[in-house]
DNA sequence: TATCTGCCGATTGTCGACAATACACTAACA
DNA sequence: TGTTAGTGTATTGTCGACAATCGGCAGATA
């Protein structure tokens, strides 16, 4: 068994992340310390706390004096995130080129299957879990524990804010179709052709994604 | 007059900040909350939130329930920051290569000139002034706000760390030229090779100080 | 001598209260 | 009517004290 000691500040944490998850909490909500404080039943200190972490994150916009907010994203912003995702995940991924089997590549080809037939069978929320695996075990091959540190960052990010949409934005097969290209580049060897794959991965995404915003706000 | 409304927590930063250029913080030491606290003639409250601000930064190390450690870095964590920044700066200056005016290129060009005199005559302190604002020149002129964020986290990092070393890895002409390097590929408009030469501008002296770092502790 | 056990001091974790301030509202004034 | 100054309220900023716990040390034990 796994012992697990943990502060109120990582509970709080959690709970937050779960609010923004059940869309109980929305870009550009106002989270107010005092009243989350005694909804926990704990003192403000350890909220403070969490909420500083959320805020390294990128997750929670922060005003001197005003209080703090759930980020609301431009899609600009969105698409930078995305596009920023994929210079780092693509990097990481050409520094670990070497670091593949051939059993680790073909673990990866059965997840792009894998996940096909989780969108099929419209569990979103499997799919999603194992869409972020897969990236996982790619970008954290590589050894440079500064990038994987800023990839983590993002992808919670991204993961947070975007949840809602990224198991429809693509068909089932095109969900296989786009992973499987990435896999297909790692087996090539070409470090070029994965870092450009990758970077072009996260870019379709992250358009994607901002189209849908921008127009769900007309 | 710029009015500045400062919280205790900023001026925590900047002093602590001032102590690692100083050296009187030194990688490894431990920050004590309440020594600090009482240091400064305040609470405990600023302090954490301060350090907290450091430790997103990756500046300081922070140990649950055991304190707060200024980072140590191993050789190789040094040349991952570095390479991780080329990788930022390199897309960075890819993305905006197309806003880069004639005039802007020729700034950046006298900055080279500039910084060969400074390191000529031993003016170390401007001269790393003007490095950073040298770069900060080419990634800033990058609309994503994700990734020039995340460039100047590491920006700050690295000058903090070693800002002892980087006057005295090259000699005078290295440095201009080294520079002009950037600005030539700037001004070629390729976007390749942009990217490629920040990288490895980066990857030079990431590798230069792990070994300097390296030598001295034997 | 080597290892384990339990205590002690130092440091972080959390608390509740008070101070400072941003924002919204009101009222006076032109 | 539009603008400005003043006021009140809600929220964050800071405080000092207490609680929890980590690491080291001394003593017991084999």
């Amino acid at each position: 068994m796994i012992i697990s000691k943990t502060t109120y500040e990582e509970q709080v944490i959690s709970f937050i992340y779960n609010c923004l998850l059940k869309g109980e909490l929305k870009p550009g909500d106002q989270i107010k310390e005092n009243r989350l404080a005694i909804k926990l039943g704990i003192s403000r200190a350890p909220i403070r706390e969490a909420l500083r972490e959320l805020i390294s994150n990128g997750i929670i916009e922060y005003r001197p004096r005003v209080g703090n907010f759930v980020m609301n994203l431009s899609p600009k912003d969105i698409v930078d995130s995305y596009i920023t995702r994929g210079v780092l995940e693509g990097y990481a991924a050409r520094d670990a080129i070497d670091n593949f089997s051939v059993y680790g590549i073909n673990r990866l080809y059965k997840m792009t299957e894998n996940m096909e037939e989780l969108a099929s069978s419209g569990k979103h929320i499997k799919l999603i879990d194992l869409g972020d695996k897969f990236h996982e075990m790619i970008f954290s091959r590589s050894g440079n524990k500064q990038l994987v540190g800023f990839t983590k960052k993002l992808s919670i990010k991204s993961h947070l804010m975007f949840f809602k949409y990224l198991a429809m934005l693509y068909s089932p097969s095109e969900i296989g179709e786009r992973h499987k290209i990435i896999v297909d580049a790692l087996k090539s060897g070409n470090a070029e052709q994965v870092e450009a794959c990758i970077r072009n991965h996260y870019y379709e995404t992250g358009t994607k994604i901002a189209n849908l915003k921008e127009t769900e706000s007309k």
